[in-house]
DNA sequence: TGTTATCCATATCGGATATATATGGGTTAT
DNA sequence: ATAACCCATATATATCCGATATGGATAACA
């Protein structure tokens, strides 16, 4: 017995005619009639009673059909589903976030516009840090990932650059340059670096370093934040200064003022990885969607209005 | 796609190779990568990554799998429910009782064995008189009824005899042949004789008034009572007299004494009524075990003893 | 590094099976 | 009584599944 008997076998018992089952389903009403006949004899029962004008469901028919129905229909989704699949609109996504990124309101916003598109499918976000994310999207426990470049080992993995976000200095309240809206990283070059661990980030940590590097001065080391948005509350509690996305922004945190860097200035990179091969409608055309986004919105507003959206 | 595509994708998803999957399903390995290829074409999505050593679901592969498994259960659960309705062992079945019939202890106790002997088939109760049942049959929206006969248009249903029940005579309390234990219809042709309308059960109310026929006199017609069973309250009130099949000696209602019928004494004749050309082996296995039951409490205890069950 | 083994893909052939055409039998409607 | 309708049977054709033979690529092994 294969589906096509059980295709059958609901025309025929909701027509209660085999020729006129026959016309509905595109064939002539002999083969119909071996067919059934064929599937009665497979299955032992008799489904159908022969009248002289078409045919009557036999109570043993009657309870099969809503069985069968039930598979037709499941196979039915099957295709479709397939299809959904196929065109990426469909299944689940597992999204990795480095490192603060949910902060960029570009991010957030890429999603619930990809989840307007596809509202099949479903999105899973996970925080973490660039390197960790690489080896997820290995294990693999996520399928596409926003990180801060560079990743280790891209030979598994296609890196697509999004975006270079300007970073900011974050000083504590009270400040002497508080009320300074630019300045230089020499001019906070005695004030103690509150950075993260090289580890969690170090595309945006060398950049950082190295933006200090080019301006001529060496930072004072102060102390290590658990990760890039940490930062802010230690130079909230006047531990120090902090270089950060300027996304970070956001984050109004006991009286702490973002001021713009004059150059040199670090920029924040973000690119999306995801695995090399992958051929995942989804994922694919997630990272599509994001791209695009990204680029819109670095052309359209190259350095103000940064958040603001739509 | 057929259901066959969907056994060969769960079975090579299960091997996670090819070629085992296909000694596991008894073929050959070039056939079984062909229908897969097929199946992926169909479904325009790449079930499998094929590796050097075997091959590997794909995220959309591993979506799609557990879905083709429901699929493939469901057809097996297909395939033995056929199967189980072909021998008579699950379904349900609609019987049907006539009037008071649920008392004749017989009934019950085949229905108990029957559920013991077949636990998946559930049985739905409908209690109502001889002519009413018959319809039912035809609507149908019963299967199978245990009725007194004669049933009108016998052509449309096979009628099987079950048994003849002797009947008693009904007294109310304090009447003066309420301590003689056997009496005769013409002892009780004064008093007025309550009994059902004719409608609810001609034949057993016809025996009952030809044999008062046969014994020589005529009955004082009494009050109508709304039912078989419905006579014995009626008795109890003072307001005659009755003839009853002997299972309803089991109402000890408002000290109603029954007495044993002299010859010539009506008969509660009892049959059992399926549809003509009924071919639902749960029914007419259900009729067989009724007939065979009924058959053996007959010739086992033919007056006495006629309640004690095994 | 060369050799073997393993596994998937392709090509061709044989056989089974589904479908179409033609036809018969039986019942209902006109 | 004739025509129309519907299901069943018979035969022929076409499609398609599966088996055999073979090639190609990579991994395991000597």
């Amino acid at each position: 017995m294969d589906i096509r008997h059980l295709r059958y076998f609901v025309t025929v018992a909701e027509h209660g005619s085999i020729t006129r089952a026959a016309e509905a389903l595109g064939m002539e009403q002999p083969p119909l009639s071996q067919q059934i006949r064929q599937l009665e004899k497979n299955l032992g029962v008799v489904l159908f009673e022969r009248l002289t004008r078409g045919v009557k469901l036999t109570d043993i028919g009657a309870m099969l059909l809503p069985r069968a129905k039930t598979i037709l229909d499941l196979q039915t989704q099957f295709l479709s589903t397939a299809q959904g699949l196929a065109r990426g609109e469909m299944g689940h996504i597992r999204l990795g976030l480095a490192g603060a990124v949910s902060l960029l309101p570009v991010i957030p916003f890429t999603i619930r516009r990809f989840r307007e598109m596809a509202p099949d499918v479903t999105i899973f976000l996970e925080e973490s840090n660039t390197p960790s994310l690489c080896t997820a999207l290995h294990e693999p426990s996520v399928d596409i990932a926003i990180v801060r470049p560079p990743v280790p080992d891209p030979v598994r993995l296609s890196v697509f650059h999004l975006l270079d976000e300007p970073t900011v200095i974050a000083l504590p309240r009270g400040h002497q340059l508080a009320d300074t809206p630019v300045i230089s990283l020499d001019m906070v070059a005695q004030d103690p670096l509150i950075i993260f661990p090289r580890e969690l980030g170090p595309g945006f940590h060398d950049a950082i370093l190295s933006a200090y590097q080019v301006a001529g001065v060496t930072p004072v080391m102060g102390q290590q934040a658990p990760q890039i948005a940490g930062t802010i509350p230690l130079v909230a509690a006047g531990l120090g200064v902090s270089v950060v996305p300027r996304s970070l922004s956001q984050i109004h945190a006991g009286g702490v003022t973002f001021h713009t860097i004059s150059e040199p200035a670090p920029r924040a990179t973000l690119a999306v990885a995801i695995r090399a091969g992958q051929n995942m409608p989804l994922v694919t055309r997630f990272a599509a969607v994001l791209r695009t986004a990204c680029r819109k919105w670095t052309n359209r507003q190259p350095e103000q209005d940064f958040f603001d959206l739509e």
